[in-house]
This record gives structure tokens, C-alpha cells and sequence, in this order.
DNA sequence: TTAAACTTTCAGAAATAATTGAAAGTAAGA
DNA sequence: TCTTACTTTCAATTATTTCTGAAAGTTTAA
């Protein structure tokens, strides 16, 4: 009974990871990168580099690299036992703050330059259709933009309870 | 003069094509897809797959593929001009139901696999920390996505005007 | 029918992204 | 200081994704 526990949290903890990376690569986030970031979600004590080569069966250069990213995306912190040299890496295990922290990210490294660009392009001079149409284009994307950049920054000042409260009452 | 003017545009037209290409490529969005649905943006009137291919100097079978997709996207439509047996092709230039039907399709895509996926993890017996976690982390995953899925379709229901409205007062 | 005009498919080629592993770098403690 | 235990880097390799172009498929009209 209890090896059959055993085998059921390993093949949920399989399933787990699997879609999570999954879910990260669709979104253009390396897939590695997202199964680091789940493992580290299911594990109840922080890892070190080895222990974590050692559940996905990479190498330790890939698994520094994405270590380190995540660290810079500031969804996963480290963490020093006494006594021990190694480095150990826990995640941010709120999700709230999690897709806070990814939003903000991911918006600083995509949407802003796309912004900068619109802003670059702001009113082209001429009279024909294309012209015409160009300056409509950029002016709504940027309007777009803008608005969704501001929707962001919104819902990120929000608390959790208070966006419950709000989302409830719709 | 009208030399300089058209110069411009063709610089303004790649700059933008080239930014909404970079943008779909970094939210896993093939970068030639975003592209074909830039030119389709900035056109004032349809296009055929000639005259795809030759503004971003593609294949006939790239073109084909990724319009196809952009179809299936719903945010690419099909027009036909009387006494000609090509198939043009225009974008949605509304940036509002343009987010609309991106955002509903990649939900569709690929937040819901995730979903069905904790769905079946739901609830591990099991006494172990990392029991403990795992049911943690999927009770708290689950009731993200949810959140998520159920914003969307909530923001989505809103009209513009009346997204508009709610967003001037806070 | 047949042919012409156009669209779709898909195996192989090319481009891009991710991964490895060994060597170089760093820092703590004896 | 030197050694050891660890982290980081990066050139080369491997895997994945995207693209090409020619052939096959489809539709229209005479």
C-alpha cells in the first residue's frame, strides 16, 4: 500500500511537471525553464543544482542557466543551510504572486518594446489609403497597448482579497 | 518629395511588421504567422497569397499554411473580387475583438489541457510532506487557472465602451 | 471533358533554439 | 597560501521548429 502511494505521487508529480512545462512552452517560456519552476513547486524543501538535475535528467550547465533565469524573473529565491556551500533554490509557491510576478515580466520584455516601436512610429505624412491606414493601425495598437499595459499595472496593485471581492460581485 | 513620403511608409511598414512579428514570436506565435497578420493590418484592402509572398519574400507554401491558420484563428477572413478566381485575404482591424479572439483561442489552446490535467490530479492520498504539497499546489494552480479563464471570459463579455467606462474610474 | 488557374500538402532542407559537458572561475576554510 | 567544493561559461552538438518548392489536388469555365 504504501509502494502504491509512492508510485501514484511520483506519476502525479510526472503529470504535473509535464503539463506546467508544457503550458510555459506554448507561451514562448523554455520548457525546461517551466519544469525547474514546477519542481520546485511540489517540493516541500528547497533543491539544490544536483537534485534538481537529478529529477529532470538534465545537465548542469542547462540547469544553472535556467535556475538563473528564474531567479532573474524573481519567481524563485535561494536559500542557505548552515554548514552546506551549496546553493538551495525554492519557488514562490503564492500563485497570485506568481502570475503577478510573470505578468510584469513578461510585459517588460514584450509589450513595452512593441509600445516603444508605435511610439517611434507615431503620425506618418501623406494622403494615400496606405498611409492612412498605417497611421489607424498604430494609433489603435498603441491605444491597445497602452490600455493593456494599464490593466496590467491595475490588477497587480490589487490585492488578492480585493480582487475576489470585486470578481465575485460580477 | 513623394519619394521621400513613400520611403517613410515602407520604413514605418517594416519597423511595425517587423515589431508585431518579434512580439507574436516571444508568446510562442510562429513569427511569419504575426507577420502575415501585420501586412493584412496595415492593408487597406485585401490581399492573395502573391501578394503576401512577395511582401515578405516567402514560399507559396509558408504563405498558404500560416494564412490557413490565421483563419482558423478567426482573426483573418476570406474575400473574393467578382471575375477573379483568387482567394484575398484581410485581417480583423479591430484591436479590441483582434485581443478578444487571440486571448479566446489560446485559453482554448492551451490553458485548458492544464485545467483537465489538475483536474485529474485533484486529491492524492497520502500523508507524506510532498503529498501534502502536491495537493497544495494543485488546489492552488486549479483555482488560478479558473480565475483566469473566468476573467477572460468575463472581460471578454464587456463591451469596449463599457470596459472603457469601468477602467476611467479607477 | 479538358485545360487553366489557383490552393494544398508534405518530404527534405534550412534556420533557430536548447542542451551538454568539460574547462574556467570563485570563494570558503584549513 | 592552497585545496576543495561548488558555480558559471561557452563552443560544439543535438533537438525542434519553420520553410521551401515541386507535385498533387481542386475548382471553374469553355
Amino acid at each position: 500500500m504504501y509502494y502504491f502511494c509512492l508510485v501514484k505521487l511520483e506519476e502525479a508529480q510526472q503529470k504535473f511537471i509535464q503539463g506546467w512545462g508544457q503550458l510555459g512552452a506554448s507561451w514562448g517560456i523554455n520548457r525546461t525553464m517551466a519544469q525547474i519552476q514546477a519542481v520546485l513547486l511540489l517540493s516541500p524543501k528547497p533543491l539544490c543544482t544536483d537534485e534538481i538535475m537529478e529529477k529532470l535528467q538534465i545537465s548542469r550547465g542547462n540547469a544553472n542557466m535556467n535556475v538563473r533565469e528564474l531567479l532573474s524573473w524573481g519567481v524563485v529565491y535561494k536559500s542557505f543551510i548552515k554548514g552546506d556551500r551549496k546553493e538551495y533554490y525554492y519557488s514562490e509557491k503564492d500563485m497570485w504572486e506568481l502570475a503577478k510576478k510573470i505578468s510584469r515580466e513578461r510585459k517588460k520584455r514584450e509589450l513595452e518594446p512593441l509600445v516603444k516601436i508605435l511610439g517611434e512610429l507615431k503620425t506618418i505624412e501623406g494622403n494615400s489609403e496606405e498611409v492612412k491606414e498605417m497611421n489607424k493601425v498604430v494609433k489603435s495598437a498603441d491605444g491597445m497597448a497602452k490600455r493593456a499595459e494599464s490593466m496590467l499595472d491595475l490588477v497587480m496593485k490589487l490585492d488578492e482579497s480585493m480582487f475576489f471581492k470585486w470578481f465575485k460581485k460580477k
